[in-house]
DNA sequence: CTCAAAGATCCGCCACAAGCG
DNA sequence: GACGCTTGTGGCGGATCTTTG
């Protein structure tokens, strides 16, 4: 297999290309996330966006079909140019990037990550496209590269400067990142040898995402029975959204179409979602904005089909190079490097945007972000089912995230009093207890069909798919979330990503994730998100794990005794209850299993009864964790109850701990209405920390919003308000994320970011007091401080700023890469700042010896400098441990340093 | 090398809606 | 237009094969 990627950047759109050997010879690969609405395609309701015509280069007319056919590079970048192409070398061919370097055209990067495999023939039909001298759109001398015949480079600049950017002979082709990134050149291998009416049809792409693309159609019934050996091989669903043999991705000719009877409710849109396909038929009208007058018509991948070998024309620099077949005998040059051409960052948006605010302006999607303000607050009515079984792009649909009782997922923007319907954005989070981010392993994916009764769009946002549902206020700003499913992107794809750090396998778990801009006046927004409940999304799961979705009760005294209540599923009469114990690095030091009565115990309920404390003397609450397990294995999530200990009046105060700081945590979570049983609600109090930590960047831009500090209700979720309470120095008292960390399951691992003045005083950061911010990379595990050199614009005191980094952009945002982007924001060390960092399930100890307790290390350090830095380990995966303590032993490194001084 | 678990794919059924006679 | 049959499609449940640790 080989893999491909495209270049760092273009940051956000670090996509594995994995293609089998035999089918990759040549590839033009990349994705881009809009939306093209000028190329060949135009809106009929906007002359603004009137088709463009994609001229033929030779005839200066509109291509036709037999023209485009010969044509066998699938698609183009709408946007080849100086700002936007990019030239993807050979990794291991120094030469070839050398002369590169030295003849490339300025603009015109040249990356040095991609490896690949020698051509195949796999295309005739392309082959024999490029030989067609109706491609020698340039005669421009060509240039080779020494022992790279083949090598080329292409810019199509064969469109009239209004439609410049539009491809010239492509055949278009999705892409798609959440779909496997293998792509088939050979879409038709051998045209002949398919259905002769498939071979004026070109395919979906062999793995584009279900949801995206529209279907492609099929001119003959005799095909479908070519494909499918089964007996039902024509009522079995041959929607291209969804089932496909693995044989039809190998042999995309054999790919279904469709010839649906029941067009979605939504089908109007499904053009102008990512991915949209062609056939061969449709082609030439798409590049053309003839007919379809849907601007979201976009291919998303070039692949080129051919062996022949190409030569880059290097002088035409950025209006034209043109991919040049060339006569050379590809097989007499066997070190083909091929070159691959990246796309722009396209800003329009397939679809018609419901959220008229440009994307540009709206915060990642990795960025935490508050479910509420003062004014306004994003709740999950409904919450989705703890099991959800996602399917492969090989699979049917799996239908829509459903909620436990039936139905599905509700959610309701309360408070907003706007005329104007808002545009509610899905998509599928992570579910670990780590910040927030978008799951690598998981795309949202857009349900139509008969019980949809949702209107959905789907979009890309920094290699996201986030499906765009209206909320209008007709519906009192509450949506049905039927429309959501949820695909699984197989793990060696996404693994193989550039920066991709997490691992696919036994990372099931999933949150549905919802978003919503609030336009203000002036320009502004409020951006409120809330994420569901985890969402288990693996099938043997389903079937096998108990899983714990309520408790009755979180706690009760030492003695133990109360009947506690489970509510969930797969219990069996085998059901065990264990209580667990661990320290701070993660040794378990007690375990009991409780009673069970199995008697009244039910699949979907436990009666437990709690097992006294293992030291009933304790003077200060206890948190312990408890699980339920059918077998060997087969255990649910860790579950969290607090012991509390026995009313004495000899138990003395103790200072502000973990416990003190769960209780505050609950506050939060009550007050929006998760359950104060699922751990992950306290990580939403993390993720308001962080937005104080947003509120504490600058030079930034405030985008919204004024919030009242008196606002009891806000004090109680705002992260600020919470510093408040918390007395003074918020480092000085680390129990804000302490809390948060010991209210995790021992299985998960964590990083949680705290910043704040230990000279800070209480409220909303103030001026001049240059609050840091370690900020915890959601993709590479990489902790990128946010400092204000500057002293920040005092803030009224009575607000609150939700501010948004200053020159935020897609690319940058995307780019999950803790090293682009936000650099801008990555400034000068702050003059005095606190850090406070805690990890959970770490392994790896004894780095830092002056650790104050087992497992802890921390650091202190007092006067102008002044840092804390704390860090708790218990169990961290290595990988994850090892980042963090490059930060951190930075970090000491700094206070040691100045220590010294 | 073996094994088990997990991932990925495949198979087939059902329900329902639309097309058609 | 009603009816029944056929077909297409979505939505599963479960089995099986493959990969991974």
């Amino acid at each position: 297999m080989t893999s491909l990627y495209n270049d760092g950047s273009f940051g956000e759109d670090l996509r594995p290309v994995t293609c089998s050997d035999e089918d990759l010879e040549f590839a033009y690969l990349f994705e881009y996330e809009p939306p093209c609405s000028d190329f060949a395609a135009g809106d009929q309701d906007d002359p603004n966006l009137a088709p463009h015509k994609v001229l033929s280069p030779e005839s200066e007319q509109p291509f036709s079909l037999e023209e485009v056919s010969r044509y066998s590079i699938k698609s183009c970048s709408p946007s080849f140019n100086e700002h936007s192409t990019e030239v993807l070398s050979a990794y291991d061919n120094q030469e070839a990037r050398k002369f590169l370097d030295s003849t490339r055209p300025p603009g015109l990067a040249v990356s040095p990550r991609i490896k690949i495999t020698p051509s195949h023939e796999h295309y005739n039909h392309g082959q024999d496209s490029l030989q067609n001298p109706h491609l020698n759109i340039s005669p421009r001398p060509t240039l080779t590269v020494p022992g790279h015949d083949n090598l080329a480079y292409r810019e199509p600049q064969c469109l009239s400067p209004a439609s410049s950017n539009s491809s010239t002979s492509w055949h278009s082709e999705s892409y798609s990142p959440w779909a496997s990134p293998c792509v088939s050149p050979s879409s038709v291998q051998n045209p002949g040898d398919l259905c002769p009416r498939l071979q004026n049809i070109h395919t979906a792409s062999p793995r584009t995402s279900p949801g995206t693309s529209p279907r492609t159609s099929l001119t003959d019934d005799s095909c479908v029975g070519h494909r499918s050996p089964s007996p039902r091989a024509g009522s079995r669903s041959t929607s291209p959204q969804g089932k496909r043999t693995y044989d039809m991705y190998r042999n995309p000719g054999l790919m279904p179409v469709h010839r649906s009877r029941s067009p979605s409710p939504h089908s109007a849109h499904e053009d102008h979602t990512i991915g949209a396909h062609y056939t061969h038929a449709n082609l030439p009208d798409a590049m053309n904005g003839f007919g379809s007058g849907q601007p979201g018509l976009v291919p998303t991948k070039i692949v080129k089909t051919s062996t022949q070998v190409y030569t880059l024309c290097p002088e035409t620099h950025v209006e034209g190079n043109y991919l040049m077949p060339c006569d050379q005998d590809l097989e007499s040059k066997p070190a083909v490097e091929p070159f691959f051409v990246i796309p722009p960052m396209w800003s329009k948006p397939l679809v018609p945007n419901i959220c008229s605010i440009p994307v540009a302006s709206l915060p990642p999607l990795e960025w935490p972000i508050p479910n509420r303000t003062d004014q306004y607050e994003l709740h999950i009515e409904v919450q989705p089912k703890p099991h959800h079984r996602a399917h492969y792009e090989t699979e049917g649909s799996r239908g829509a995230v459903k909620a436990p009782m039936g139905g599905h997922p509700v959610v309701q923007l309360h408070g907003y009093r706007g005329k104007e319907q808002l545009g509610l954005q899905i998509f599928i989070g992570t579910a670990d207890e780590r910040i927030l981010k978008p799951h690598a392993f998981y795309q949202v994916h857009r349900i139509t069909g008969k019980t949809v009764t949702t209107t959905s769009y789907e979009k890309i946002i920094n290699g996201t798919k986030v499906l765009e549902i209206p909320l209008e206020p007709k519906n009192n700003m509450k949506a049905i979330i039927d429309c959501a499913g949820i695909l699984k992107l197989r793990n060696a794809d996404i693994e193989l990503r550039k920066g991709e750090t997490d691992v696919g396998r036994k990372n099931t778990r999933v949150r549905l994730v919802f978003r919503v801009h609030i336009p203000q006046p002036g320009g502004q927004h409020v951006s409120l998100q809330v994420a569901s409940h985890p969402i288990e999304c693996s099938q043997r799961s389903a079937h096998e794990l108990p899983m714990v979705e309520k408790q009755d009760m979180d706690s009760c005294s030492l003695l133990g005794g109360q009947q506690m209540i489970l509510t969930g599923q797969n219990f069996s009469s085998d059901s065990k209850v264990i209580f667990t114990e661990k320290t701070q690095d993660g040794q378990q030091i007690w375990e009991m299993e409780a009673t069970v009565d199995k008697d009244k115990s039910q699949p979907s309920m436990l009666f437990v009864e709690v097992p006294s404390y293992r030291d009933t003397s304790v003077c200060r609450p206890v948190k312990v964790n408890f699980y339920v397990i059918n077998g060997k294995r087969k255990r649910s999530q860790p579950q969290h109850f607090t012991y509390t200990p026995l009313p004495s009046p000899s138990i003395k105060t103790e200072p502000i701990d973990e416990y003190e700081a769960d209780h505050m945590g609950f506050a939060v979570p009550q007050i929006l209405g998760l359950s104060p049983h699922s751990y992950y609600h306290n990580q939403r109090s993390i993720l308001h920390s962080d937005n104080g930590l947003i509120s504490s960047m600058a030079p930034c831009q405030r985008l919204s919003s004024s919030l009242p500090s008196q606002d009891v209700r806000f004090q109680q979720q705002s992260p600020a308000i919470i510093y408040s309470h918390a007395g003074k120095s918020l480092s000085g008292s680390p129990s804000l994320y302490q809390q948060t960390g010991g209210m995790m399951p021992d299985s998960h691992r964590s990083v949680l970011v705290h910043t704040g003045s230990p000279a800070q005083s209480v409220g909303p950061i103030s001026a001049g007091q240059h609050p840091s911010i370690i900020q915890f990379s959601p993709t590479n595990h990489h902790l990128v401080r946010v400092g204000d050199p500057q002293p920040l614009p005092a803030p009224q005191p009575d607000t609150q700023q939700i501010i948004y980094c200053d020159g935020y952009s897609p690319q940058a945002a995307a780019a999950h890469s803790p090293t682009t982007p936000q650099a801008h924001v990555a400034v000068a060390q702050p003059l005095a700042y606190s850090t406070v960092i805690q990890q959970q399930s770490f392994v790896q100890k004894g780095q830092q010896k002056s650790q104050a307790t087992p497992g802890t290390q921390q650091m202190e350090a007092s006067g102008d400098g002044q840092r804390r830095v704390t860090v708790k380990e218990e169990n961290l995966d290595q990988a994850y441990l090892d980042d963090v303590n490059e930060i951190i032993r930075k970090d000491l490194t700094g206070v040691h340093a100045r220590g010294q001084t």
